[in-house]
DNA sequence: AGAAAGTGGAGTAGGCACCTCCGTATTAGG
DNA sequence: CCTAATACGGAGGTGCCTACTCCACTTTCT
């Protein structure tokens, strides 16, 4: 056992290596601002490449964000464990809440892929892992009292949503303004409150309904065309 | 003054009369249905009817929307207005919530159109007839002291733009489901709620962001694609 | 220096939405 | 009933856009 490496087969150019870095330190950013429909290409111009380059270290823009949102959603899982450890259990809660908007409010693409925006099976992983201990979080401010008894799991996905297009809407201008509202929730979440009107929806729905909505999000390009007296425009 | 009809040029034979009513109803439900990316080759096949026949009667599917959301929205701004008359200003703001919610949620086309993904200045034009009206409710509410003073007027935009993403996400399936949210919304806007950390966006900021958004909705296609690790799958 | 590895970006392929065109069908009215 | 005027249908043209390939040229490694 001297300092031979078994490992990699070939140890990447370093040129190569640079490059692969520089690709995927383009690709956060090109998609967390403008979402998964930005291309491969627009990553590599990004980065200051050619596309071929970017094509040759990376089958298509999946691989590539599939990598780069992994270690993402990681994090928001174990944000929802470290909440459990929370003492205070409305704490918890509300502190898991802003940890994942936080990250989801600052990433579009990770947004489309916890919306299911263009795979259905990935985001159904994702919610896997994580239904489990937010409901947990839930039950426990149900039962300190801290949140009222018909709340539901469901709800906090709607309310994920909820801050999710808030922060569409709003933009890179106002990047915090879903706090504002996420506090307007919460409020709302508060035992006390009126009685509702509807059923929350149970959790084998809540899948369907995300797995089935697709629509939501998608398509920023370069949209010169006009509106809605324009596209013949004679 | 007999009978006698000065108006129409050419009175239009009878089969493309029925045929322009068949358009417009089949407009009404596909736009309602699927938003404004469906094509008028869309509409002209759920009538029932060829594309030529659609294009001979519409130069374009704006125009059709168009004519076909007018009225609607004038529904909506005339319920603003009724809502005023309401004796109590709380029930005349979740009066007017709710009738506009019901009519947008139940049209995927008109939200688009409310939500600016076509064409910011019809937004914008819309916006102009609703403010008004609109923060004349919500100042009567406050000063009732039903709604916590430091609600604004934009609140109850993004309010709205929420309860547009539950309903797709709910989908057809559940199409009552914002009531749920709404209520719960509505207990965070009563007085004696917590401090919000974000201010509000100032009007012009609101439609500022309401013009620049974009990216919301679109798309539903018939995406064969697989999804994340699909695409190429040689 | 020579071979191996990597690069850039014009160009190809293919899909999709919008719209036109014209042979055929329907209607109006003389 | 017959003819002219009007309307219909839908195959196919056009243009646009995105994903991806290919190969002459450059850089790195030994």
């Amino acid at each position: 056992m001297t300092t031979e490496q078994v490992a990699t087969p070939r140890p990447l150019r370093k040129d190569a290596a640079r490059n692969r870095e520089l690709l995927i330190e383009a690709a956060r950013e090109v998609f967390a601002r403008r979402g998964l429909e930005a291309s491969l290409d627009d990553v590599a111009h990004h980065a200051g490449l050619g596309v071929g380059t970017a094509y040759r270290h990376f089958a298509n823009k999946y691989e590539l964000a599939s990598a780069l949102m992994e270690r993402t959603i990681e994090t928001i899982v174990s944000s929802a464990q470290q909440a459990l450890l929370v003492d205070d259990p409305w704490e918890g809660l509300v502190a898991f809440l802003e940890a994942s908007l936080a990250v989801q409010t600052a990433d579009r693409g990770l947004r489309e892929v916890l919306m299911g925006v263009h795979d259905p099976q990935k985001m159904a992983q994702v919610h896997d892992r994580l239904f489990g201990p937010i409901s947990e979080l839930l039950h426990r401010a149900q039962q300190s009292g801290a949140v009222r008894e018909d709340a539901d799991t469901t709800d906090l996905g709607f309310i994920n949503g909820m801050m999710c297009t808030v922060a569409d809407m709003a933009g890179d201008s106002s990047p915090d303004l879903w706090r504002r509202y996420l506090t307007m929730c919460l409020d709302g979440l508060r035992p006390g409150g009126t009685a509702f009107p509807t059923a929350a929806l149970s959790e084998p729905e809540f899948r369907d309904a995300m797995a089935n909505h697709k629509h939501i999000l998608t398509r920023t390009t370069k949209d010169t065309s006009a509106g809605w007296d324009g596209p013949p425009a004679t």
